[in-house]
DNA sequence: ACGCTACGATACTGTATCGTAGCGTAACAT
DNA sequence: ATGTTACGCTACGATACAGTATCGTAGCGT
């Protein structure tokens, strides 16, 4: 009895949810791989339906609209970042920042950024997703400054905001906009003057 | 004979320049606001002759492609900006760099230059516009700071580039990446700790 | 064996775009 | 007056794309 009220419900059996699964990893797979490549503008359905080898209505089936396929291919670039403890406020602080100027000339995302830049600038779903992605970015620095200030090391009436600017700011300046290499030493630099103690 | 060899030559008359002058200026001014609105990817030349009122055929007698047309719409965004001199290193570069924080969330540059970005990661000519550009930021910072050095005020061995991204690079982040505002307490606080000597 | 569900293939509508061609016309020079 | 030049207008052809409709089929549970 109970198990023939259950059948009834709207339970999708595993092996279904297998086979929609296939489908929708494929073509996320693949759609992810185009935005890499060519940003949000030349993003197409009917791309999507080549490469991945899936049909364009089974994408239709899946996603209303071009735009939430590539909103929901957008949002699996948040990089995740983890929060490093070495004891000291520069020791985390180079820690993180030397792992995004590792990723910064290589990583997927960094290829894709400017055009949900771009595209958020008119958009306000990409504004909120880019939203996510920034948040994101700067959240183990936020952490690791925060701990600063709560231990003492960083004066209390300290704009954490200002710091997060004053250190993201300059390494994505170099990726984006002059296109200059970034370098150890040049990262070091902005620490020791992002970190001052004025 | 003078004046009749003249003739010969492609020596189009004043009038019929102004008249090719007219178009090319009707087209230019709608190009460039078509850009302002929704960047490189939007731009099309149809939407241009509908607006501008000069004839689509007449573009193309201009301008043998529509990207050659979004270039050269691009091209006059170049910001030119003066060159302050108040004597001081720190006044100079509070000068500049009130002035950008004043443009970033008004000037109509600021709209664009995401899409130009964008295009530029996988367009070399858009990456040389990008380029230019990009230097008509930094020029007045470059030369105040090299002035600086010059005269003393900063150390020899100074590297000017990391100190134009310790400037520049926050205020960017700020506009683009975490869509903060940009005060003048903000301001002050990035150039205090970019021109800190360690 | 039977039925449900997701899928594939194909074709289609409708629109937007690039870039070109043909033809007539207004501005301008001489 | 006559020719030249730039322009406007309309209409193309070609392509790309979003999104839908139809029909047949393969996987899977029961």
């Amino acid at each position: 009895m109970v198990t023939s009220s259950k059948k009834s419900e709207p339970v999708p059996s595993a092996n279904l949810n297998r086979r929609v699964e296939r489908s929708r990893h494929a073509i996320l797979t693949t759609a992810f791989e185009l935005l890499s490549e060519g940003g949000v503008a030349s993003f197409s359905v009917d791309e999507v339906a080549r490469r991945s080898g899936v049909a364009k209505t089974t994408i239709y089936r899946h996603w209303p609209t071009r735009e939430a396929l590539v909103i929901d291919a957008c949002s699996r670039m948040i990089a995740e970042q983890e929060t490093p403890d070495t004891g000291s406020l520069e020791g985390d602080v180079t820690a993180i920042l030397m792992e995004i100027a590792h990723l910064l000339p290589t990583a997927n995302w960094s290829y894709v950024l400017p055009s949900i830049v771009d595209t958020a600038e008119r958009n306000p779903e990409f504004a909120e997703i880019h939203s996510r992605i920034q948040r994101g970015h700067a959240a183990p620095l936020r952490e690791v400054l925060q701990r600063a200030v709560d231990r003492g090391e960083l004066s209390a009436h300290t704009d954490v905001s200002t710091i997060v600017a004053a250190l993201l700011g300059p390494l994505f300046y170099r990726r984006w906009f002059s296109r200059e290499p970034i370098d150890d030493q040049f990262v070091k630099a902005i620490i020791k003057r992002a970190l001052a103690s004025l």
